[in-house]
DNA sequence: GTTTTCACG
DNA sequence: ACGTACGTGAAAACT
């Protein structure tokens, strides 16, 4: 018979550092439980243990610590992110019916040798899991350690037996004792003999076999004089050592292996537990599912409605899900029915409310299919996002397993169909629990179908200048490839950073400004501060500049330019953790404009014929929604007398007159202004516009003092953040930081930028949701034929006659400005150009 | 699949 | 002692 033991402690520090942060939506870290559950399950399966346990260290003083004022004393107090996981890893445990051992007064080590030795009294094998390898002494022919070792995110073990340690020790399992006892070990804090390390210390057992062989044998002529005399000095700290070593077998635990056999799980508790862990995968695995929640699938199988037109008359609201492969699954509260591909094209209409699982996708799908539907009065996956935008992404399963505590098939087109009915009700309800209910109905779910006809819209695109720009580039790239090139002697592949690196910094002899994880950074700050050393340098900025011209936006466009010469983007609305919109194949929210070159692209972006566009973007809006959510007076006071912020800026942080602010000055105010936004640290500003970290510090520190508002707020968000585990916007959009309070300075640091700069970002992206909507609703009462094509964040895109295009661009820019009331105007520009790039 | 770089607000 | 501004997406190289 074989028992399983794990080092609980061990192992969960090995799962907590091996595995990345994970966290539930409330924001418990899950990372440490979710590895061990993992190793546990390797281990059961590559060892196949009748009897499985674990030993856990208990706080308070061991026998050590009362033997020896300085054992264990450095060691790190447990990070709290783990902390919290132990109470919980060992409720699992329980409801594992796996049997916990833990001894006041003795350490996990001692109670593992002890039910090690009761093991060998009683006949069983014991297998001790651990990533310790102090551990390793307990071997002898019953007793057997499974060291697990974590790379690259895998984790393996291997089994450790008494043949296996000689082979790779030289010695016996028992002598680790005399080993530690001479070279110490300080991460137990155990002293061992000063000046002795590994080396020494394995040699001299080599040649005397134990730590009595070695002080018996001091006057030995192999041993050096000056060794002899470390020797001696530490020969009572090497006997203290050898004790503090010494694993003891003798805690006084209540153990039998038959204890220990093998029990079912409680399932109903177990399964409790993983809901209340989000750990949707394993509750698969282990195949749990509480029997009353469990979904009625098929029980109203499609055969019940068989027809379209067997669904109810009166049917006003159903569930729509479309499938993948265009199957289609509706359901409402009297049923489920799926329809294939075909039978959909085949006069399919849905004229009631929908309830959609992202309803911008489900409105194309529909389209597409030439399938009439009605309004999306739900949308399961927006609501869920909007519950908690910081998830990666919100599959049917998820929600199902998050809210309503039952596993569903993705690929289930009836079960997904179903799921989306019975959730929104639920959705709703935690909506208004969260006072999301005016984001929810108000922006979010109205924009849906304001993104939908944008992105069908598209913008057109002058495919044949296009075409002779990228021939441009592919000039110019190849005459600057041979002038990079001539520099260096031989032909390389300068997209490569990895040989780029090496030429510059190894055969070029350039001094390395920054590393990254992977060797040498070579990115475009380093090359600037390196631009005066070596004339490749800037033909090298010139390559990147260009490549990147040719190969992200000529070449990228062109490939995805429709039939008709417009490009469709697409906007994602379940993606940014703030609230913004995303934009994908082809992302249009990053068309070049900050250099003279890439500005060309937007010459492409054209209207159609007889049309103009029309582009309108609001002012600073970052910055006055940080006046008016710190209700700083003097930010506002700037805003309302209509002055330039970055003036206003300077002005006060150097103590100046406005009129005599210098373009120097101002720059700086202006990375000032980004920097507070951003979460400011001040090694970042002195680096972005060069000074030293004390003008950089001074500068900070002047403006906090100037605008007290700021201040005030840039503390209090932090903390409220912090207390309430998220943050918000203007709009009671929510973010969950769970970060906020890590152990990892680090980390934590990071967080707190983010508590700051998600209000900020996140209610200006409220604002320019609400913008569009209003946008698009007036101009489809006043000037139908003008269309929102675009948006970027602060900026909106409008296609109209040209005719009517001053009254477009005035209606734009007053419905942007007229969007909320705030404590400082809200203010956008609005210009007509016959081309992206002119009317910007 | 991950890393680096760079385009935008 | 360490790494350093917020939020994105795409291309290319490398593992």
């Amino acid at each position: 018979m074989k028992l399983m033991i794990l080092d609980g402690n061990s192992v969960i520090n090995r799962a907590f550092y091996g595995v990345r942060p994970l966290t539930t939506r409330e924001g418990l870290y899950t990372n440490a439980i979710y590895g061990f559950l993992n190793i546990l399950e390797k281990m059961e399966k590559e060892e196949q243990p009748d009897a499985v346990c674990v030993a856990f260290d208990l706080h308070g003083p061991t026998f050590r610590h009362l033997q020896y004022e300085g054992y264990k004393a450095t060691r790190h107090p447990m990070p709290e992110e783990l902390r919290q996981q132990m109470p919980v890893m060992k409720e699992i445990l329980q409801a594992m019916n796996i049997p916990i051992y833990a001894c006041q007064g003795w350490e996990a080590d001692d109670v593992i040798g002890t039910v090690g030795k009761i093991c060998s009294n009683n006949d069983w094998e014991c297998v001790v899991v651990t990533g310790d390898r102090d551990s390793l002494q307990l071997i002898d022919r019953n007793v057997h350690i499974k060291l697990v070792i974590s790379k690259g995110g895998q984790t393996n073990a291997t089994l450790y037996t008494e043949e296996v340690f000689r082979e790779e020790y030289g010695f016996a399992p028992k002598k680790l004792i005399d080993l530690k006892a001479l070279m110490g070990d300080s991460s137990d804090n155990i002293p061992g003999v000063a000046g002795v390390g590994p080396k020494t210390a394995s040699q001299l057992l080599q040649q005397f076999g134990s730590l009595n062989g070695v002080y018996e044998n001091l006057n030995d002529a192999s041993i050096s004089a000056r060794l002899r005399e470390k020797l001696e000095i530490g020969r009572e700290k090497a006997y203290l050592s050898y004790d503090l070593a010494t694993i003891r077998p003798e805690a006084p635990i209540d153990f039998a292996p038959m204890d220990a056999v093998i029990q079912p799980y409680n399932r109903a508790q177990l399964y409790q537990l993983f809901q209340k862990l989000e750990f949707v995968k394993l509750i698969d695995r282990y195949g749990l599912r509480s029997a009353q929640q469990e979904l009625p699938q098929k029980e109203k199988p499609c055969e019940k409605l068989p027809q379209l037109d067997a669904l109810p008359e009166d049917l006003t609201e159903c569930a729509v899900y479309v499938a993948p492969d265009g199957a289609i699954g509706i359901a409402c509260g009297k049923g489920v029915c799926v329809r294939t591909p075909l039978e959909a094209q085949m006069g399919l209409a849905l004229p009631a409310r929908m309830i959609c699982h992202d309803s911008k996708a489900t409105m194309h799908a529909l389209d597409e299919m030439g399938i009439a539907y009605g309004e999306a009065v739900f949308d399961t996956a927006l609501a869920a996002y909007d519950l908690n935008p910081s998830q990666s992404d919100y599959p049917v399963s998820k929600l199902a397993a998050n809210f309503m505590g039952v596993t569903v098939d993705d690929g289930d087109t009836a079960a997904c169909a179903q799921t989306i009915w019975q959730l929104r009700p639920v959705l709703e309800e935690e909506l208004k629990k969260n006072g999301m209910q005016k984001l929810y109905y108000d922006i979010e779910l109205p924009l849906c179908p304001v993104l939908y006809r944008m992105e069908r819209q598209g913008i057109a695109i002058d495919r044949q200048q296009l075409q002779q720009f990228g021939e441009m580039l592919s000039q110019r790239i190849s005459d600057c490839e041979a002038l990079i090139h001539s520099y260096s002697g031989e032909p390389f592949n300068i997209n490569s950073t990895r040989q780029l690196g090496e030429l510059l910094f190894d055969k070029l002899g350039l001094p390395p400004v920054k590393k990254t994880k992977t060797g040498y950074s070579t990115n475009a700050d380093v090359l600037e501060k390196l631009k005066n050393k070596h004339p490749i340098i800037p033909a090298i900025m010139d390559y990147r500049m260009l490549t990147k011209l040719k190969s992200t936006y000529a070449d990228g466009l062109m490939k995805v330019i429709c039939e008709d010469g417009r490009i469709r983007t697409t906007f994602q609305n379940l993606v940014t953790a703030t609230g913004r919109l995303s934009s994908t194949e082809p992302n249009l929210q990053n068309i070049p404009v900050r250099t003279d070159l890439g500005a060309e692209i937007r010459k492409m972006f054209v209207p159609k014929p007889g049309c103009v566009l029309v582009d309108a973007d609001y002012s600073q809006i970052e910055l006055r929604v940080l006046a008016h959510i710190a209700e700083d007076a003097r930010m506002q006071q700037a805003f309302r007398t209509g002055m330039d912020i970055h003036t206003v800026t300077a002005s006060q942080v150097f103590g100046v007159e406005p009129e005599s602010v210098t373009p120097l000055q101002r720059r700086h105010a202006k990375a000032v202004n980004f920097g507070i936004v951003y979460g400011i640290s001040e090694f970042s500003l002195a680096e972005d516009i060069g000074v030293s970290r004390y003008e950089a510090r001074d500068y900070i520190d002047s403006y906090l003092a100037n605008f007290d508002g700021v201040r005030q707020y840039m503390k209090q968000v932090v903390a409220d953040a912090r207390e309430a585990g998220f943050t918000q916007t203007l709009y009671g959009r929510k973010r969950y930081i769970p970060e906020l309070k890590a152990s990892n300075f680090n980390i934590r640091q990071g967080a707190e930028r983010i508590a700051l700069n998600t209000p900020i970002q996140g209610t200006a992206a409220d604002l320019i949701k609400m913008a569009m909507i209003r946008v698009d609703k007036t101009l489809q009462e006043n000037f139908p034929e003008a269309k929102l094509l675009l948006q970027v964040h602060d900026e909106l895109i409008v296609e109209c006659p040209e005719a009517i295009a001053e009254d477009v661009a005035a209606l734009v820019s007053s419905q942007m400005q007229q969007v909320a009331e705030l404590s400082v105007p809200l203010i956008a520009e609005a210009k007509i150009g016959k081309s992206w790039f002119d009317a910007k």
